[in-house]
DNA sequence: TCTGGGGTCCTAGGACCC
DNA sequence: TCTGGGGTCCTAGGACCC
């Protein structure tokens, strides 16, 4: 609810490590600082993409996503590392520790980055003060490096961390707007990807300027209401609340992987599912976690990627139960086409313990089958005022019909 | 002999119900 | 003799981000 009084300004921090795998590959061996370093998958295989480079590595133009050989041509003397995500997961964790003694208002957004809203950190001392004292703990304790945003808003402060790295801290003001974010060309703010990018060039709108100046109505006709968010954003409007919980909420859980050459062999497509079935239990199991919809992903050696989705009458959480579930999915969709990429996915994830009754799949029919059987019973009294089966109790035995009279009821039921 | 793998959010159509 | 309009759920796909 809004209050009569003049609500006090936010102070919003995004922080953003800089280049953060390759960081923290050079910060445990520093024989790699000052070199070019990238981190890539499997470099034998096609899914050799850069995945981080070091600063040293950009100056020779690598950048994310670019195939490996093609970053091998730009700089033969790259060194390439396999991702170790335990040793980033172990830096993250360090980082967001640092942050929490700020304040308990940060909300981690991925692995190297979040915001904080440290509004009510007075005491502590000034905003850039704070921000100093964060990003000087953070290389001296991890040896990282991390730009900062500092604004009155969650998206203004993420555009303030990019404009100056690595290292920088930068302040974003409603009143330096026109000067720091508006001449910015519209690709570069968050949340414009290249579709946008091109409905937004059609509009005549290649700044950030000319989204603030847009006609709100056709925005909203051609962009919905991301089209108004945007807008709003570019206005510098953006009352989303730095939310430390949000973290908790996931909502999806999946894994896939690119097969190491196409394929249509149902023997390896098994495999490879059981596989991504299993990684997925792990994952929900790691985080007391039960889900309801399995969708597994098809990418065919077209590229052309489908989806299919099944919401299931109650939880799961067994590799065998998403295995079923997913192997079922593939064989009706599959179109015979070699494949090139498989995933599987939970989705409608709920936390163990807020989910009254977890039941796994065959527990779940033989209960369906139970319920079934009583509102037979049930139907059958009503109409002839008597229960048909001798012995009411024990739904086992009553499953088979004994004498010819109960199946006459059973089969007028089914009808 | 190009383009990984982990996510979130939004849209749109059809089914179904009232 | 013809057919409203709203709401929710499910499914598939797309856009975007790191």
């Amino acid at each position: 609810m809004e209050s009569w009084y003049p609500k006090k300004g936010r102070v919003i921090f995004h922080v953003d490590m800089n280049s953060f795998y390759a960081s923290v590959e050079m910060a445990y061996n520093t024989k790699l600082k000052g070199k070019p370093v990238a981190i890539a998958g499997n470099p034998e295989e096609r899914k050799g993409i850069i995945v981080t480079s070091s600063y040293e590595a950009r100056k020779k133009g690598i950048r994310t996503t670019m195939p490996l050989w093609e970053a091998r041509k730009l700089c033969p003397e790259l060194i390439v590392l396999r991702p170790n995500f335990d040793k980033y997961r172990m830096a993250s964790k360090a980082m967001f520790t640092i942050l929490s003694d700020i304040t308990p208002f940060v909300q981690p957004v991925s692995i190297d980055e979040g915001y904080m809203d440290i509004t009510e950190c007075e005491n502590q001392g000034s905003p850039l003060e704070i921000a100093d004292r964060i990003q000087t703990r953070i290389l001296e304790e991890l040896d990282l490096p991390c730009s900062i945003g500092i604004a009155p808003n969650k998206f203004l402060a993420k555009m303030a961390s990019d404009m100056k790295k690595p290292m920088g801290i930068t302040v974003l003001r409603k009143r330096n707007l026109s000067t720091k974010l508006w001449p910015l060309p519209i690709e570069e703010m968050y949340g414009v990807g290249k579709k946008t990018a091109a409905k937004l060039y059609e509009m005549n709108v290649y700044t950030i300027e000319d989204l603030v100046s847009a006609d709100s109505y056709q925005l909203k006709r051609v962009l919905g209401i991301n089209g108004e968010r945007l807008q709003n954003r570019a206005k510098g409007i953006d009352p989303s609340p730095v939310d430390p919980e949000a973290v908790h909420e996931f909502k999806s859980i999946g894994s896939s992987e690119t097969l190491p050459q196409d394929t249509t062999d149902e023997l390896e497509i098994k495999k490879l599912f059981r596989q991504l079935a299993r990684n997925v239990e792990r994952r929900l199991k790691r985080k007391q976690s039960v889900g309801q919809s399995v969708q597994i992903t098809i990418r065919y050696d077209n590229r052309k990627t489908i989806t299919r989705s099944r919401k299931l009458p109650n939880y799961i959480e067994n590799e065998d139960d998403i295995m079923g579930v997913s192997f079922d999915l593939f064989e009706r969709n599959w179109n015979q086409q070699p494949i090139r990429l498989l995933g599987i996915t939970v989705q409608d994830i709920e936390e163990k313990q807020d989910v009254a009754q977890q039941l796994n799949l065959f527990t779940y029919e033989k209960e369906a089958e139970r319920e079934k059987l009583y509102q037979a019973i049930e139907h059958l009294t009503d109409k002839y005022g008597k229960n048909p089966f001798i012995k009411p109790k024990g739904i086992e035995q009553e499953n088979q019909p004994r004498t010819s009279f109960q199946k006459d009821f059973l089969d007028d039921y089914k009808q």
